[in-house]
DNA sequence: ACCTGAACACCGTTCAAGT
DNA sequence: ACCTGAACACCGTTCAAGT
């Protein structure tokens, strides 16, 4: 029987076949994300998802820039939920910044792309926004929580973006700490002298430790 | 007149044709990056600069990861040398650090790279010694001084990532300036009362307000 | 051991031609 | 206006075959 016609085959194949809108691709590339990371979120990839080809993306996409910044700012909604948890300012401020950086964790190469392509979603908006009121209300001076944010942010990014090629451990990076170990100590005194202290500590204390430090500087800045 | 062998005739044309080994390949990457910029530096266009096939650079490469990794550090070298000049231990830190940012904003796509790819070699861990002894002269203790220098390095190498893609200036992102300056004061009633200061400051002056944040939260943490 | 041609399995983007 | 097939100009890496 050669009853059933192409459209009726591929309706009963992918029974779920998304819109070809700029929603529909941003979808197809958050699934691609999930299941296959970042470097597979390619105009081919979400094309071939989408059962079309690549030129046809282009009508609602500009370049792959434009499409990787609209995945990180989906992502980003949930982010600011811990701002209107219980506790003081601070500990709601490092609350955020976990999330941030752990949703970054999740997905570390959209970590790295945020460096190269600045986000300006509404989700980041409402991020900067929130952590801007956090640190009015703990003190800081107008221009201090405004450059602070920043480097708030690009710190949790840069962190997230580190651990984008490597190991998938909270752990120091074992080349590193192979070569830290083995550091002559003619050459690099410090480095052979403080290699315990190098290596020590998980990324979850050095996190706090960093965000502390932050803090507490952006607050003792004078106006 | 035939009397050329192909060999004579590319010694004429490339008199300098670099030498196939590790370092000659490293050096062929260098010239394409200060000519061409990272993204040009791959295995085909090297070797294409070596007069040979990509598959020939595996016997001295183990891959485009590695490549990448010996350049960053062969353009570190100098990068220490402001240790050693006259100042106070706090300039002579500034110092290091704007040497090291400066060398990445010349090149900033190897900022990318040095975040995906810890960076390891000789000259990278003259660099991490060279601030260690910096920051203990400095009265930090042993744990700050060695999670400090982390901090301080990912510091100027993500704010050099983030001006790979961008704009040569050393103003604010005009998207993200544009963004601002339209948000809505309802949604966003931070970012619209802090528009000023949000896109205030050039690099240069931002840099240094950070580096001093840092330096004040590192000597600040308890041992 | 070192080097290479050729192949494999991909990319992003453009554009003329269709509907 | 939207969609597409086909092409252009590339990638990294592997591998069998040569020297």
């Amino acid at each position: 029987m050669a009853t059933d016609s192409p459209a009726a085959r591929s309706r009963r194949e992918r029974p779920a076949k998304p819109a070809l809108t700029r929603a529909g691709i941003v979808d197809a590339a958050l699934t691609i994300l999930r299941d296959e990371g970042l470097s597979k979120v390619t105009m081919r990839r979400i094309a071939a998802a989408l059962d079309t080809g690549p030129a046809s993306l282009y009508v609602y996409v500009r370049n792959t820039e434009d499409l990787h910044a609209q995945i990180l700012d989906a992502l980003l909604g949930p982010v600011v939920e811990p701002a209107t948890g219980p506790g003081g300012w601070r500990d709601r401020t490092r609350a955020v910044l976990v999330a941030y950086r752990d949703l970054l964790f999740g997905y570390p190469e959209l970590a790295r792309m945020a460096l190269s392509t600045q986000p300006s979603g509404p989700h980041y908006l409402t991020l900067v926004d929130t952590l801007l009121g956090l640190l009015v209300e703990g003190g800081a001076s107008d221009r201090a929580a405004a450059w602070g944010v920043d480097v708030l942010l690009l710190q949790a990014t840069a962190i997230a973006a580190e651990h984008a090629g490597r190991h998938t451990s909270d752990e120091a990076d074992p080349d590193l700490v192979r070569v830290i170990a083995h550091a002559d100590p003619q050459r690099y005194p410090q480095v052979a002298r403080l290699a315990g202290e190098l290596t020590s500590g998980d990324g979850t204390s050095r996190s706090a430790w960093t965000v502390d430090v932050l803090l507490d500087g952006i607050l003792a800045r004078p106006e």
